[in-house]
DNA sequence: CGGGAGTTTGAGCTATCTCAACGGGGGTGG
DNA sequence: CCACCCCCGTTGAGATAGCTCAAACTCCCG
């Protein structure tokens, strides 16, 4: 172990502090004290499907996401998963974890191959009392995501099952969104309809309904866990426009 | 304007620090460090339906508010409003002015008469440098407020009304409860029908309908613009039961 | 070449929204 | 002090988006 963190560590330092540098946590910060604070955190790996907490577990570790991609859901107490966000590389999770001792309010799980930084509640503690960017620079990020929500909050509060779809799709777009070879754009994530309901609370019927009537019209292209949006701009049309629909049962074209 | 601050100050400082040395922010702060933030703060005043911001106006202040109470609504592009969060005293809101300097995604109104501290993007981001301690708690407190978000927000996607209504009464109750003379619990807020179904994603038809059926049972007692709670254990039954509900058409008891 | 996970689709159901009409209390201005 | 008006609330009836359940279908994997 000791061998294998020894040898890691400088191969990710030079390779990742980089990408580091321009990101959320680490804004403002020089190379060096990166690496610095990198010394203190620990890599971490998971396989597809694996969990790096699980709601209700002592809240110990912050997470920094390096490559893969982790999505962080809550259980209703019935069992009914909710999809609460994506988490691509070089974001963090488990927040909860940075300052105070608490249980994690909701579980982190692989969705890809992944590896991660992690970092006790002691260290985050420290290292943000001698950088107070750091701390800063969290605050900002949690302000941020707390915008985000507010956003889903109010979509799930006041629009229909299809606009709030052509939203989530627009945000993953804009996440994990790959240019193709005829101009469509491929979500680059494994994505079932009963992940896309859990993300905008319906169900994965509804879900498959709407998503065949905008494959008839060629707006999406869907596949086995797999979609690629085709028309993008009326995606944004549905999301946006008050008065716009598939209209599922109408005359085809 | 010298005159009235310098008046001002000390009398709000020698009231007030001892309540905020308690709290959020400022946990961890010694009065004379508290009394040092609150010389860059400026005392902002207002009535009721008065507006401290609103939404999309570039973000300049954060609030720290002290007396009244401010409710968060995020308007709709159709012009409907949702209620993200009531703001208590010695709770701070605008926190997007923080730290960057970008638009208010809600509007900030007063429910009743205010008073609160203003305090300017620059001096925040100077105070943070100087005070780490201060940076620490606001993230700490974006990451709880994340926390209560994430819960309405599975609350909204997997819940009926019926529920929804409920754990927001609840939460109401331990943050604006007061205690009855026969042992009820009144909601010391003005608290329309309307601003209950904003809370909830719902409709103030279906609200009304709700708590008419409660009241029937003696759990609750509303009156315009008020509600208190009778039997705060039967609402938790509803909120928590999944088989549960007042059943709106059942035979009377 | 099964088997299973993910998906599609139909049919019926129901919680909730919408619309419309009426009720009632309290603040305000005469 | 009274009356009016307005805002808030209630209640009914009808419409509907989306959920539920059930059954069949299809791809991928071993």
């Amino acid at each position: 172990m000791k061998d294998n963190s020894e040898l890691l560590m400088p191969v990710i330092a030079t390779e990742t502090v980089e990408k580091l540098k321009e990101t959320s946590l680490f804004q403002g910060f020089a190379s060096h004290e990166i690496e610095t604070v990198l010394q203190e955190a620990r890599p971490v790996y998971k396989e597809v499907d694996e969990f790096f907490f699980h709601q209700g577990a002592a809240a110990q570790h912050l997470f920094i996401l390096l490559g893969g991609q982790v999505k962080v859901i809550q259980l209703t107490p019935e069992g009914q998963q909710v999809v609460m966000r994506l988490v691509n590389p070089i974001e963090i999770f488990g927040c909860v974890a940075a300052l105070s001792k608490g249980e994690y309010p909701a579980s982190a799980q692989a969705t890809k191959e992944c590896q991660a930084f992690c970092l006790t509640h002691e260290r985050i503690h420290r290292l943000m009392e001698v950088y107070p960017r750091m701390a800063m620079n969290a605050f900002q990020i949690m302000v941020q995501r707390t915008h985000t929500l507010q956003d889903r909050y109010r979509e799930l509060a006041t629009e229909c099952v299809e606009r709030r779809l052509a939203h989530t799709l627009l945000r993953l777009m804009q996440q994990n969104g790959v240019s193709g070879e005829q101009g469509e754009i491929i979500l680059d994530m494994p994505l079932s309809k009963q992940n896309l309901a859990e993300m905008i609370g319906s169900t994965l019927y509804t879900v498959s309904r709407i998503l065949s009537a905008w494959e008839g019209r060629q707006w999406v292209q869907t596949g086995r866990a797999k979609l690629s949006l085709l028309d993008p701009q009326m995606i944004e049309k549905i999301a946006e426009a008050e008065a716009f629909s598939a209209d599922l049962k109408s005359t085809p074209i």
